[in-house]
Parts: C-alpha cells; sequence; structure tokens
DNA sequence: TCTAACGTTCAAATATTTCTGAAAGTTTCA
DNA sequence: TGAAACTTTCAGAAATATTTGAACGTTAGA
C-alpha cells in the first residue's frame, strides 16, 4: 500500500473509532495526523491537510490538549505555535484510561453510592433495587481500581500482568 | 431517597452514561429500566413508562437483544412479547465487552494489520508510519486477548485476577 | 504606540442522529 | 376466512452535534 493511501486510511480509521468511542471524528482525526506526523504541525498545516476550519481546528486541539494526549510547542524564532502528539502508545493508552476513568466511572460510582438508602412501599421492588444498584457499586468499583492502577504502572507491570491471564 | 426519584435518577444516569459510550440515550434508559423491573415488561408498558414511541421502543428493543443483553419471553396465556434484562452485572459486564470487542477492537486490529507493508519515497515517514501502527497493532492485540479471556472467564478468575494487582 | 501575525470565540449554518406515528405486516383464534 | 391484537417499518420531523467563518482578542517587535 502507498504511503499517502495508508495515512487517509488511518486517519479514517481512527475516526471512525473515536466516533465509537464518543469522541468526535474531528478530534481523532486531529490525532491521527500528529500521531503520524514526524515533526509538530502548525494549526494552518493542520486546516490544509484535513481541510478542517481554523475554527475546528482550533477546538480540537484545545480539547485533545485537555486530554493530556496533545503538548504545545513553540520553535525557536517562529511566533507560531507548533502541536505534537506523543507516540509512545503506552503513554497514550494509560492517558486516555486515566481521562475516562475521572470523566465518566467516577461519576457513575458517586450517583450509585446515592441509591443505598433508598425507601418505598413496594418492598420487592426496593429490595430488588438496592442489590442492583449496591452489585453494579461493587463491580463500578473494582474495575475503578484497576484502571486507576493500570495508568500509575509502567509497561513491565502489564506485561507481567499479561503473562498470568 | 424515594424510590420513584431513584428510579428516574438511575433511568437518567443509566442513559447518560449510555451516550459516553456511543450507546444512544433511549437505549440505555430501557435497559436501565429492565434491570429495575421486578417482572418482564411489555413494549406498551415500555412506551408507557419512558414517554417513547411506539416505533422508538420496538427499534431499540431490537438493538439490545442485538447485544444480548435483553431477552423476548412470553406470558401463558398473553399474546403480547414481553421482555427482560438479566439481573447479573457480571454477565452483563462480560457480554458488553464480548461484543464490543466484536464490533469495535477486530476491526481495528484488522486495520492496522494491513499497514505493515507500506511503501513510500519519504523513508523516515514511511519507518515512522510502520513503528507507529505495529506499536499500536501490538497493544490492541494484548487488549483483545485480555478481553476475550474475561469474557469467557468466570467471576472467581476475576477476583483472584483482582487480588494480584 | 501601532500593526501584522497569529489565536480564540461564538452565532449561524450544516450535518448527523434519533424519534415519531401512521401505514403495512403478521399472528392468532373464533 | 376475517378481524382483532400485536409488531415492524420507514419517511419525514425534531433534536443534537459539529463545523464554519468572520469578528474579536492578544502578542511581539518595529
Amino acid at each position: 500500500m502507498e504511503y499517502n493511501e495508508a495515512k487517509d486510511k488511518f486517519i479514517n480509521a481512527w475516526g471512525t473509532l473515536g466516533s465509537n468511542w464518543g469522541i468526535n471524528k474531528a478530534m481523532a482525526q486531529i490525532h491521527a495526523l500528529l500521531l503520524m506526523a514526524t515533526e509538530p504541525m502548525s494549526a494552518e498545516e493542520i486546516m490544509e491537510e484535513l481541510q478542517m476550519s481554523r475554527g475546528n481546528v482550533n477546538m480540537n486541539l484545545r480539547a485533545l490538549m485537555d486530554w493530556g494526549i496533545v503538548k504545545k510547542e513553540h520553535k525557536v524564532g517562529e511566533r507560531k505555535e507548533f502541536f505534537s502528539a506523543g507516540k509512545d502508545v503506552w503513554e497514550l493508552a494509560k492517558q486516555v484510561s486515566r481521562e475516562r476513568r475521572r470523566r465518566e466511572i467516577e461519576p457513575i460510582i458517586q450517583v450509585l453510592g446515592e441509591f443505598q438508602n433508598v425507601t418505598g412501599d413496594d418492598k420487592k421492588a426496593v429490595a430488588e433495587f438496592k442489590k442492583l444498584t449496591s452489585d453494579l457499586y461493587d463491580f463500578s468499583s473494582k474495575v475503578d481500581g484497576m484502571i486507576e492502577k493500570f495508568s500509575k504502572s509502567d509497561q513491565t507491570w502489564f506485561y507481567k500482568l499479561l503473562m498470568k491471564i
């Protein structure tokens, strides 16, 4: 496969993957482009390559920086800002799981916890509801703990874990 | 907290959680309702409780059955169809991870594999691209393997794993 | 201070996804 | 077979999410 074809394919695949996971397509595509870039890129260059508006690129670059997976850089003698994505897949995975944990798992655990003191006339329904939410709470907490551990661990730990599985 | 308040809150939280993960809100809400229900429910009852149209309920029930997390049932002497969601959180987690693996991880591994024979003039870019996609491939394959193992395992295995972590 | 070169914002336009409801299809049973 | 009781489908409507681009803000250096 020719490089340019592969490049497009990769950017598209990354965009689709992102959509499946609640990340918008433009954001995922910019990330893909930066992952592939051999040098940091300016907003201008990204606009050009992905045929996106200035506003869109700016907005999504900021979102990517919020996620901690893209960094802003400055080149000496250049006024423009440049952007780059870390190339370390391991670090990327850790960072993404850290953020999703914070943004999505923590809130649900929070809510589930509040259901422990539900009251009501329909004893059966209340009992089943408490059982359900408490099971969900336990499970989520365990997953939460695992991800926390994972996102602080190093690659060696992960490979050792894989061996045990 | 009063049961009815908790019920609404749970249905809403589940809906929001779903949206974050690329599952549509109505689908997640129907699932939440069935999770809480002490008896299987008919489409009619779901429409009523969630104030949704017949078409919407029908469509999303089918999607939930596709995911394998809702089952159709028949009551003796009743013409109507009834629906229920498994109450076992462990089974639910396994089923969801099995489906997401199949729908999302498998395709990306597929695509990444195709990049191994990329050619092009810019040697540096090609080399870096191959490195990147091969790293992603390795990592995804490992995660894929883990999830496969997980989705076939029993709860005991999972708890033992948690201990080791 | 002024201005060119950039970065940021946001209201409006577009695109995408989801939802509705009525019509069409199916099943059961008298 | 006929018709009541359901379920399914799908075109158009509504709701959401994304994108644009032009106006506004900021900064560095002349």
